[in-house]
DNA sequence: CGTTATATGGAGAACGTTCTACATTCTGTG
DNA sequence: CACAGAATGTAGAACGTTCTCCATATAACG
């Protein structure tokens, strides 16, 4: 008996929608129908396909989904799993998907554009429904470019003139506006903003964001004149060579304001090692409240830009655009100043 | 002319192999043959194809060939993305994978045993290749199970019994024993482990294997009996409690090994907040060796079990299984101690 | 020159869905 | 009771690959 044993064979193997259709005695397109609850189906079907379901345990093939219509899938890309700002942003996406039928899948660049190029590629070849791009560093066209072939927002990435995709961010200027304030508040004058190698990020990047703000606070602190911005490498070596030479400068300034709580605390590591006192003899301010800012041992004060709270709004904003919106959104969050030890010594304020 | 009306519309979409076969004047199957280079293909023919392929910038589809054959992805899962150790291992696997035609998408589960499922299952749908799980929570029998579906290699899970899958691990037990003799070495008796809640991790999981590693060194050196086991839950507001309700016991012992980093920093902070001496009044000694510990602030002593080479090491053994191998590895990694200021204050020794 | 082996390329059936177009049955209405 | 229209279910063509045969052309050999 041949057809027995062909049908035995593919028995064994995958319950697909077929097998479904056959153990309820319907056809496969109505399966199909109750699955994407689509239009047109009898509470008796709908009672006789469910049963059929559950008691296969039928999943349908995300594969075969892709082929055709949605996979329910989105695609999240992070530039670098490290920073443990991203992490949060992952949080607050897989909260929200949660709660619908969509999932997240995950891909680290290591910021490598070559590698974001390809992961963003794969994405879209596997049907994704849409993408959640953080902090990507490929250009404002070619982002757009992509975004005709599948529904994306951008993280972290300010360009409030993109007409092919949405953009989520915290305010990132107004960030740094907010530090050099209550730098200001607490006296001190001569304020230097540490941020990160030249070659790192464009225009749009968050960081380029936060230079724009510090500038723009020093001037109207009529301090124009010496807003001074030094640049730290990412490259182990050279970076705390870097920090150590600021450190020991002559004219090191009394307060510095980080683009990063990764390099604000090591900038305390080194300050502690080297002898320099914070905040006595130097008060600082980080960016992203991570939670290692947030222990006593460090106690950095930082700008929190709540990374959970943006990858929910993504997350929000991607999932109606996968929905139908066709008009570019770009959100702006406000971030707010978590003040700690390394910004005033607790009890004794600072004349100004 | 709709005819012309159609192609252009097909045109307009999607370069697909079709596509590829009529610009380079070849059949599908052509092309295909030289997509995955299989036998049979002229010089002549692969020049052609390869022009075409080049010319219109083709990329074949990953739901497609997902649904005939081999996607070129592999699935990595990941428990908690917040744990520092967790980017260590996926950096491992991307290096790995860059240098060949793989790329990773990666599932946070957060801990919870119905997202660990249905992310799996997910992956399977997708029929990635081969999936890497990262201290998975279920139970070996339905590993097992799935594994009969998708090869798999399991990090951070002690079941050396498998036989469906592969495990690729440090020696937790070896690292624990070399935490307790390094605390020996300098003096200490009293030593006491702060582990996981009772509820979190079965038998297998890497903090089980770490106590198991402790009772044997504490045992083997004649202190079994007072050798106890302290459960720090992980639910913020419990865990601050109980660690600082250890830190203010009476009978506090004189160091304490921690199973993470994560606790052990926290422990740190908590000490120092309440006026207790590291390592004067308490030793304390890590695992994980994350790179918040090497920080000069922090300064604690750890066990580095190499998360980058763990990830390595696993996406080689799932690859070899992806081609062939049916036989079950079980790879064990060595620890090391990285000793820092917790363990010991910096030249001058503790008598015993 | 006939026969057999060996390369090379192509036809076409899967894979598991979605979804359009159609067939059938059931209403309600004049 | 005939008939329009709604409600319900189905057939079957995509989607873009892979891969198993097959067909042909060429080479090798007696």
């Amino acid at each position: 008996m041949p057809i027995e044993d062909k049908q035995r064979l593919q028995r064994n193997d995958r319950v697909t929608i077929r097998t479904v259709a056959t153990h309820a005695g319907v056809s496969v397109a109505a399966v199909s129908k109750v699955m994407r609850n689509a239009y047109g189906v009898s509470e008796g079907l709908r009672a006789k396909v469910t049963g059929a379901i559950e008691e296969l345990g039928y999943r349908p093939s995300r594969a075969a989904r892709g082929l055709r219509g949605r996979s329910f899938t989105i695609g999240v890309l992070l530039i670098d799993i490290r920073n443990p700002f991203l992490p949060e942003v992952i949080a607050g996406v897989n909260g929200v998907l949660a709660l619908s039928h969509y999932q997240a899948m995950i891909g680290v660049s290591d910021a490598r554009v070559q590698l974001e190029t390809s992961l963003i590629e794969s994405m879209i070849d596997y049907k994704m429904d849409g993408l959640i791009l953080v902090a990507p560093r490929l250009p404002s066209e070619i982002i757009a470019k992509l975004a005709s072939e599948i529904p994306i927002v951008a993280v972290g990435y300010h360009d409030a003139g993109a007409t092919a995709f949405d953009t989520v961010n915290a305010d990132d200027q107004r960030g740094a506006e907010i530090a050099v304030e209550a730098l200001l508040a607490c006296g001190y004058r001569d304020i230097e903003m540490l941020s990160l190698g030249e070659r790192e990020g464009h225009q749009v990047s968050v960081v380029r964001q936060r230079e724009i703000g510090f500038r723009r606070a020093m001037q109207r602190a009529g301090l124009g004149s010496s807003a001074s911005i030094s640049k730290i490498p990412i490259a182990p070596p050279k970076r705390e060579e870097t920090m150590r030479k600021f450190l020991s400068r002559e004219n090191r300034p009394r307060a510095v304001f980080c683009w990063s709580d990764l390099d604000a605390i090591t900038l305390l590591s080194l300050a502690m090692e080297m002898g320099v006192r914070v905040p006595e003899d130097l008060a600082v301010i980080g960016y992203d409240n991570s939670s290692t800012a947030a222990l006593g041992l460090v106690n950095l004060a930082s700008i929190d830009q709540s990374g959970r709270e943006l990858g929910q709004v993504a997350t929000r904003t991607l999932i109606s655009r996968i929905e139908g919106r066709t008009s570019a959104e770009h959100i702006f969050q406000i971030p707010s100043l978590v003040s700690r030890g390394s910004l005033i010594r607790s009890g004794s304020a600072k004349g100004a």
